[in-house]
DNA sequence: ATTGATATGGTGTCAAGGGCAACAAATTCA
DNA sequence: TGAATTTGTTGCCCTTGACACCATATCAAT
C-alpha cells in the first residue's frame, strides 16, 4: 500500500523525505551521518539539505567539535519552528499542543469541562486557541497541519467521527468542520492507535517494528498495532478495540460477568474497589497499588493479570510481535510484577514466539497522544517535504 | 518496510515490477489498459513492455478484435514459461508443481509417503523431479525461483524451519539444503500465511486489502493475515498460529478441554468423532455433513461454530479487516449455516466494525499452497523483474 | 609552525529515466 | 472514401542522482 515512485521526480520527494524523517526521528545529526544512514551520495545529501533548509524545515548549525580528523560535518535538525497542532479531546478536558518536527511539546494548554464537550464546542475552543497562538507565541511557525487524537471509531481517511461513546459524539464530521475553523489541514485518528505509533517511534517501542500496544484508561481498554514498521488501522480504521473482545479466561473463578468483554473483566474500576479507593487519578493509583498490602488488592491485581497474560499470549501467537507495551492500569499491573506477568504469557504461548518478546511499560507518558496526533499530521510533509 | 527507490534506475525496477505484476495478477490485457491502470506514459509503457518481452517475461500477441474505433492495442500476456517451482510437505505426501507467471499450474507431482518424509528425503524427492523437468517438459522454461509452504514455523527471512511437529522436523537448515540441491533461489513460508496470500491475489478476497484467513486442517488451524495489502509475518516469521489461542468460549458447557487452545476445541477429529465416521477425506466429510441430520453432528457442528465465532469476532475488533476467508474443515462449519455464523460473528463483535464484513469458504482448492508458495518466488522477480 | 593524512563539502559533467509533442498507423463510422 | 478516434513510435527535453575532481577543515607527527 506504499506508493512507490513511478517517475524521475518522485525519487526527489523520496529522498527529501527520508532525508527529513531521518532529523525528524533520530534528532539532529551530521550531514556525513545522513550520508551514511541514507545510502545517497554526499553530494546528492548535499543538495537535499540544501533545498529542506531553503523551505525552512531544517537547520544547519556549526559542527560539533569531534576529536576525529578529517573535515567536520555541519549538523542538521529539524526545524523548531514548524509545528503540527495536536490535540485530544477527552470526556473532561480538551488537550491542545504545538508539536515541533524536532519531537518537542513546544506549546499545551489543557481546558476542563464540567461535562464531555460537543463536537462544536471542540471545534470553537480549538480555533480560539490556535488562532491566538498564531499571533503569539507562534508567530515565527509554519503550522503544517492538525493531528487528532480521538478516544473512539474514526475513518482515519475522511476524518468522520463513526461513534465515541465517551464523549457523546455520533458520525461527526469533525475533520471537515475543524479544518475549515482552523484552515489547516487535518487528520483524525483513533487515540490508541496513535498512541501506539508514538511509542513505536518515540518511546518505548524505538527499536521494534512489530508491536503491540495497548491502554487501560478510566473509561476502557483501547491499542493500537504496528506490524511490519506499519501503522494497522484496519479496512474502516476501526482496529484496535481490544477492549471489546471477549477474552479466554482459564480459571472459570476469575469470571466476573457472563460473557463479559475484556474491559467487563479487566479494568481501573474494579482495582480502585479492591484497593478500596475512590475515584483517583491515574499516578495515585499507581503508587497505592504499588506499595499495597491488602490481600485483596493484590488479588484482584492477579486475577486482571492472569486475563491479561491470555490475551496478550493469544496476540503473541496470532501476530508474533517482538515488543508488546501497556500504558495506563495496565502498566500497573505489570509493574506490579513484571517477571509474573511475562512468566505467565510465556506459559500460554507458543515457545518460538514467545521467546524473543520483551513486555514494557509506555514511555512517553502524557506527551504520547500529542505527539502521536502531530506525527499523523507530519505524515504528509514526510512523504512530500517541498510540495506541501 | 517497503523499499523506495532512491535513484533514478530504481524507478525503473518499480515500472517494470508494476508492468510485469499487472499482467501477473490480472491476466493478459492490452498495452493501452496497461497505461491506463499503470499511470504511465504510453511511450514508456511501450518502451517498459518491450523490455519484458525481451528478457522474455512477456509475450505480445495481436489484439483482440473489439468494436471499437481507435487502433488496437496488442496483449500483453505474462509468458508461460517462466515458472516458479512451488513445493508442499505435508504429513504423508509431498506436492510439487511448476506454476507459470499467469497464474496457471503446468505441472504437478504429488508423491504419497507411508511415514513423513525427513527434510532429507524431502529435498532429494524434490531435487529429483526438478531435475527430471528441466529436460522434460519444462526444457523450454525458466525458472525463477523456489518457493516452500511449510506446515510449521519458519523465519522466511533464512528458510531455516524451526519447528514443523507433524513432519517431525526441528531446526533443519531446509531453505538453504533445496538451494543447492536444485540450484534455485528459495523462499520458504508457513502454509498457511501463503494460503492466505493465494487467497488474496488470485482467490476469494481478491479485491481486499484486509484479510484474516484461517484453515482448518486433519493436524490443527493455521492461518494467515494481509493488513493493509501487506502479508503479515511477524517479527520472527511465526505469525499467524491461530490454532494455538485459547479462546473465549461464552457457555462453559460447551468447553470440552481445561484451559484448552482453539484446535483443542475445534477440530476435525470431533466432527468425525459427532458425525459417527472414520477418517475421511475432506470432500468427504464436507459431502457427509452437508447432508447428515444427525443431532449429535449438528450439535457438534453449532458447537465449534459459537466457538469459531469469538474468535473470529474477536479478530474483527482488534484488526477490522474487510473479509474472513475460512479454509478446510473450518469451511464447513461456514458452508452449513454461513448466516448463522455471520450472525454470531456480528454478535460479539464492534458493530462499526463487523458490518462490512464478509464471510467466505476459500476459493483455491487444491492449487491454493502451490500457487501461494510460487507467489512467494516470483517477489524477488517482480521486485526486480530483468535484474534477477 | 609545518606538513601529511583523513574526512568531508562543493562543483561540473554524465547517464538514465519518464514526460511530452508530433507524427504515423489502424480501426470504426457515416 | 474520408473523417474521427485511438494507439504505437520517435526524437527531444527536463529532472535526478552518481561520480570524479578539487577545495577545505581538522588531527597528528615532526
Amino acid at each position: 500500500m506504499v506508493e512507490r515512485p513511478s517517475r524521475v521526480d518522485g525519487v526527489r520527494r523520496t529522498n527529501l523525505g527520508k532525508i527529513l524523517r531521518c532529523v525528524h526521528l533520530n534528532g539532529p545529526q551530521s550531514r556525513a551521518a545522513l550520508t551514511t544512514e541514507t545510502g545517497l551520495n554526499r553530494s546528492t545529501v548535499s543538495d537535499l539539505v540544501s533545498e529542506l533548509a531553503l523551505s525552512g524545515l531544517v537547520t544547519e548549525r556549526d559542527p560539533d567539535p569531534t576529536r576525529r580528523v578529517g573535515r567536520p560535518s555541519p549538523i542538521v535538525a529539524a526545524s523548531d519552528d514548524v509545528v503540527a497542532i495536536a490535540i485530544n479531546p477527552e470526556i473532561d478536558a480538551l488537550e491542545v499542543g504545538a508539536v515541533t518536527l524536532g519531537g518537542r511539546v513546544r506549546e499545551r494548554v489543557r481546558e476542563t469541562f464540567t461535562q464531555p464537550p460537543s463536537a462544536a464546542d471542540t471545534v470553537a475552543a480549538v480555533a480560539r486557541i490556535v488562532t491566538g497562538w498564531r499571533t503569539t507565541p507562534l508567530a515565527e511557525c509554519r503550522m503544517i497541519g492538525l493531528g487528532v487524537a480521538l478516544p473512539g471509531l474514526v475513518r482515519a481517511d475522511t476524518g468522520l467521527v463513526r461513534l465515541a461513546p465517551h464523549l457523546g459524539w455520533r458520525d461527526e464530521n469533525f475533520g471537515h468542520a475543524i479544518s475549515l475553523a482552523t484552515e489547516l489541514s487535518v487528520v483524525v485518528g483513533n487515540d490508541a492507535t496513535l498512541g501506539a505509533q508514538a511509542e513505536h517511534l518515540f518511546g518505548a517501542a524505538r527499536t521494534h517494528h512489530n508491536v503491540v500496544y495497548l491502554n487501560g484508561g478510566a473509561s476502557g481498554i483501547g491499542g493500537g498495532l504496528i506490524l511490519q514498521g506499519v501503522v494497522i488501522e484496519g479496512a474502516d480504521g476501526y482496529a484496535g478495540e481490544w477492549g471489546h473482545i471477549h477474552p479466554g479466561i482459564d480459571r472459570e473463578s476469575d469470571r466476573r460477568t457472563p460473557s463479559g468483554t475484556l474491559e467487563d473483566e479487566v479494568n481501573q474500576t474494579r482495582l480502585l474497589q479492591a484497593a478500596g479507593l475512590g475515584p483517583v487519578d491515574h499516578s495515585a493509583l499507581a503508587a497505592t497499588l504499588a506499595a499495597s498490602e491488602d490481600p485483596r488488592a493484590l488479588a484482584e491485581i492477579d486475577r486482571q493479570r492472569r486475563i491479561l497474560a491470555v490475551v496478550l499470549a493469544n496476540a503473541i501467537n496470532v501476530l508474533n510481535p517482538s515488543m508488546i507495551v501497556l500504558g495506563g492500569f495496565l502498566a500497573i499491573l505489570h509493574e506490579r510484577d513484571p517477571e509474573g506477568l511475562l512468566a505467565d504469557v510465556q506459559a500460554r504461548a507458543l515457545t518460538s514466539s514467545a521467546e524473543n518478546i520483551t513486555i514494557s511499560a509506555a514511555a512517553l507518558g502524557r506527551d504520547r497522544l500529542l505527539i502521536g496526533a502531530a506525527e499523523a499530521a507530519f505524515a504528509a510533509l514526510l512523504a512530500d517535504p517541498v510540495g506541501v
